[in-house]
DNA sequence: CGACGGGACGC
DNA sequence: CGACGGGACGC
């Protein structure tokens, strides 16, 4: 299921050469075996092709001039029947960029081009091979990013390098179940398409991002209902739409699909939803009503509760799903609120903002309010293995885990200086407070009320006396001066590492390299490295002996290609 | 002696 | 409901 990694070379510098690939670019297909050029090139970029369902009168002309303005539109394909010669009323575009597709997704879907009465449904295209089959968290691939990170570096330095192509919903970097250190990757997720696009294109390449693998989708206890849940298929749960006649007969007398376009005010409900709720569960639940064009979920900042704006192919649809879902309880214990949506007129697309009108805003009295309060419960909760559930969402969520590692770096900052946080709970390495400055460690093996030390924790610690801890430099600095350290006869544990090496300022990154006792610590200034030199060098740490001095430099950059690459063509 | 990382989400 | 054609000498 891999999307195709553009580029898989790797010079591990963070500054990228000028002439190489990144993923904005398409790749030059000449020399490419011929019968793998459709395929390839629908996925180069990944997800740069879009799928739309649309009215079949719509001309490829019609489409480039609707969507051009995008981007670069290198192929329109309106799909006709092989035999009849038909439209069959879909249409795939190719974009040269992905971010170029996800705009132009975001835009167009739900709106009509020309005089076409019926509004597109414009997807992102899956694989000829996938076909027209639906993933379980497939929305999670194009909003998720799956992304390789330096082991010292933090989710909050993570999101800070990220936040900078869009709003976030969460990023969360993989850590030992047990020693809690990073391992080495993690996933950055949006809102929009669109932004994670413009990531993906344009974030720092030793970030290797790519889109992530919908993961596997955790169970919802859906108990109560005869909901078999997300990815049951369509139509075999209960709903019954040929026995369905709408309250208002001469709505249900009109024609389902292709004679005159419904109202669309009548084919778009608006729903009022549990702030737990993402997008894709509220697409799985609507689309068990056929007729379901999209779903555009936004969040009410105050209350956190999900509003979304739903599009029905015909009224029948809308009508049905309004009937059955309206009051219905999803999650338990939370009621949905399905309405027409009166504030739909026909100038506002489904992705302009759409404040929800004051009298949509229910108050929910089922509703518990959004669990303010206990700050410290909720980062506890949300630190403890116990706090499962489905991933969070949302601003409340997102503050949640902000402040669970803020608190988790303090803790293992404490760790690291070998301070009892029961002795000395006002004066520990607090120095990490600007967020730069914790390892990605959780507090280790921990239990409420208590610290306990990592079993490989020397309590010796250092032998050396150390500064206060400092924050770290950005990830993006230049490199001013490179270290080599070896360690005998094993290395501390990173989050140590960083810490201590981190305390002379200036810090950009640590690492040993995997399976061997020695590494690099790169600083972006040159006297904070001398003077780690003149402090560590021949000093113990955990029981680890350091040599620590400057690192040669990196010789015959071998980026690991030994394909002769033509972009040597100046002129 | 010790030299250039890390890749799929909780067992 | 709504998922895959036609054309092609370019490098």
């Amino acid at each position: 299921m891999a999307d195709s990694r553009g580029d898989s070379s790797s010079t591990g510098s963070y500054r990228s050469g000028g002439s190489r690939r990144t993923n904005g670019d398409m790749r030059d297909y000449s020399g490419m075996d011929p019968r793998y050029h459709k395929e390839a090139k629908y996925s180069d970029p990944p997800n740069s092709r879009l799928f739309i369902v649309c009215g079949k009168s719509i001309t490829e002309d019609d489409f480039r001039e609707a969507f051009s303005k995008y981007g670069t539109v290198s192929e329109v394909w309106v799909v006709k029947d092989r035999a009849t010669g038909e439209p069959k009323g879909v249409t795939y575009i190719k974009f040269n960029k992905t971010s170029e597709a996800a705009l132009a997704m975001e835009e167009m879907n739900g709106r009509c081009i020309g005089n076409h009465p019926r509004p597109l449904k414009v997807l992102i295209a899956h694989s000829r091979e996938q076909g027209s089959r639906r993933e379980q968290n497939e929305e999670e691939r194009l909003l998720r990013l799956f992304v390789v990170v330096p082991r010292a570096m933090t989710e909050s330095e993570l999101r800070e390098h990220f936040i900078t192509f869009g709003d976030i919903d969460y990023v969360s970097i993989v850590k030992d179940r047990t020693t809690k250190e990073s391992k080495g990757f993690g996933y950055v997720k949006y809102h929009r398409m669109s932004h994670a696009a413009k990531a993906y294109e344009n974030c720092d390449r030793s970030f290797k991002p790519m889109f992530a693998d919908p993961k596997p989708v955790r169970d919802m206890r859906n108990d109560g209902m005869m909901l078999s849940g997300p990815g049951s298929s369509v139509s075999s749960s209960g709903f019954d739409m040929a026995a369905y006649t709408p309250p208002s007969g001469k709505m249900g007398s009109l024609p389902p699909m292709e004679g005159a376009p419904p109202a669309e005010a009548c084919t778009r409900l608006a729903v009022v939803a549990s702030p737990t709720l993402n997008q894709d569960q509220l697409w799985k639940l609507f689309d068990l009503v056929p007729g379901l064009d999209f779903i555009d979920l936004r969040r009410d900042r105050k209350s956190g509760q999900g509003i979304a704006s739903v599009q029905f192919s015909n009224i029948q649809s809308a009508a049905y799903a309004k009937e059955k879902l309206h009051g219905f309880e999803y999650p338990p214990g939370h009621r949905l609120i399905v309405k027409f949506d009166p504030s739909h007129d026909m100038m506002m697309g489904p992705h302009s903002l759409m404040p929800p009108p004051p009298n949509m805003m229910p108050r929910m009295p089922m509703m518990p309010p959004p669990a303010p309060g206990g700050v410290g419960n909720g980062a506890a909760a949300a630190m403890s293995p116990g706090g499962a559930g489905p991933r969070p969402s949302g601003s409340l969520q997102t503050d949640l885990a902000h402040l669970a590692e803020t608190i988790a770096q303090a803790t293992s900052l404490i760790q690291a200086a070998g301070i009892n946080p029961h002795a000395a709970s006002g004066g520990g390495g607090g120095g990490g407070a600007d967020g730069g400055g914790g390892p990605p460690a959780g507090p280790g093996p921990a239990v409420p009320g208590g610290v306990v030390m990592p079993e490989h924790y020397d309590p010796t610690y250092c032998s050396a006396r150390l500064p206060a801890p400092q924050p770290l430099a950005a990830l993006d600095s230049t490199v001013a001066e490179r270290l080599f350290i070896v360690c005998h006869p094993a290395p501390p544990p990173p989050y140590t590492l960083k810490d201590v090496f981190g305390r002379f300022g200036n810090l950009i990154d640590i690492y040993i390299l995997s399976g061997k006792t020695c590494g690099y610590a790169k600083y972006a200034c040159k006297e904070s490295a001398e003077k780690a030199i003149q402090t560590l060098h021949g000093q113990e740490l955990c029981g680890a002996r350091l040599k620590v001095m400057p690192a040669e430099p990196q010789d015959k950059v071998d980026t690991g290609r030994k394909r002769i690459k033509i972009d040597d063509q100046q002129f």
